[in-house]
DNA sequence: TAACACAACTTGTAAATACAAGTTAAAAAA
DNA sequence: TTTTTTAACTTGTATTTACAAGTTGTGTTA
């Protein structure tokens, strides 16, 4: 018997309203008693549909006052779990494929501990330049188990999202990842990829993304020109 | 009249058995009828408690089955929600405070927009730097709206957690943020305190953390010689 | 022996009730 | 008019009771 329960009840209509607007943001929702009258239920029910709003973010509770909605659906950005195209509050990012992907045997020095499978199956390698206002500004180095990917080397990258792609065309989902930030002094292949004055530092990213396809995980080294831009994250 | 909850009680001793390793990781908790005995307190007060571990990852409870202790308090590093102290896989970071708390105005140019609140009621102020193994790593800048947290002046803050304390003391829950990262050639007063050898960059990284307490933000600058170390992060 | 059923756990949901504590605005007093 | 007090809200904590639902081990039965 799949029984819906009255507080998922209440936290999804409340959560739809504050989504769509019927309680605007800033604005506080109707007390615990009141929404204990309209929906019939009693107020641990109703507080605990609250708590649920609360962990979530969606509103915030004061003592005397009330739940205040708080909007922030809050975005994604680099650090937190999406691809770079919407990290630097930047709507398109041009890119260049410098190296189309390849298959590959993994690198002797790699940042990550891989698994067997990982291992054995080889990688898909590529590499990528992408710029902001003409100005290149993310050199980007990818390392994909070469599993889940039929034909994934013949395809068109130019201007696309590597993980557009990947979920649209492969259903592969990015649950979540870990990664580690440098700051450091780019040496001369950087340096003339991202046209770095003399000194600029760059920043440094390696990161592992886990994805929804068991064994499949997204390798990638970033070099980042912080000159003009800052690496942007919310969470 | 400052009343210690029963619930909070028995959640500050729990977490406390946790991280001292009483309770192993992936071992059971006692159940919550157990507790409820052990501490003389009624099951609903003692799921407030449990509930609160779980929320911080402390614990993952299973029906059926029990509490099991996640032992590693696995976050969560700077880049997704929590303070410094774990963020490098150090346990801990020894701590100087440069600048004790002490109320001050806001600058003039801050690098977020402030509310209303938060302008008038005037901010806290304190700087620290943060060691790993006798060298400097971290330096940071704090700013903190002056509300809440009475006495905040006087506390002391030597190799403590900022956000332990806020934690602990003032019952603020970091609920998210948003930060901005660069690779940054330091000035001379960051070279100094980091003891930088020349040339080499820092990460510099703006934060704003919002909390459960409506209004009350905490708004760091962080300066990281990430020439040994690397900032670290998962999500 | 192996499969199944059941009992004895566990946590999850829910009700009804009481009082504490923070907030706000109206009423009362200066 | 200004200040203070009070009353009427709000959410926070806590007790008690009941049953639902998932898990595990111990039986019993085939």
């Amino acid at each position: 018997m799949e029984q819906i329960h009255q507080y998922r009840k209440l936290y999804e209509l409340l959560r739809k309203h504050i989504i769509t607007g019927v309680y605007e943001e800033g604005s506080l929702l109707p007390s615990e008693n009141e929404l204990c009258a309209t929906y019939s239920m009693t107020r641990p029910t109703v507080r605990h549909a609250l708590d649920t709003l609360v962990k979530e973010g969606m509103i915030l509770k004061q003592q005397g006052k009330g739940s205040i909605v708080r909007k922030p659906p809050r975005n994604i950005g680099i650090l937190s779990i999406s691809g770079t195209a919407s990290a630097i509050g930047v709507r398109y990012l041009q890119t260049d494929i410098l190296q189309k992907p390849e298959i590959h045997s993994w690198p002797e020095v790699f940042p990550f501990e891989l698994s067997e499978q990982e291992r054995e199956s080889g990688c898909i390698y590529m590499e990528r330049l992408r710029y902001v206002d003409e100005v290149p500004v993310f050199y980007d180095v990818n390392h994909l188990p070469n599993i889940y990917l039929p034909r994934i080397t013949s395809r068109s990258f130019e201007n696309k999202s590597l993980f557009e792609i990947l979920r649209k065309h492969y259903q592969v989902e990015i649950l979540g990842g870990e990664q580690k930030l440098k700051a450091i002094k780019p040496d001369e292949k950087i340096r003339q990829l991202l046209r770095l004055q003399p000194d600029q530092p760059v920043l440094h990213i390696e990161r592992k993304l886990t994805t929804n396809k068991a064994g499949f995980n997204i390798y990638s080294t970033i070099y980042f020109n912080s000159e003009k831009h800052s690496i942007f994250g919310s969470f």
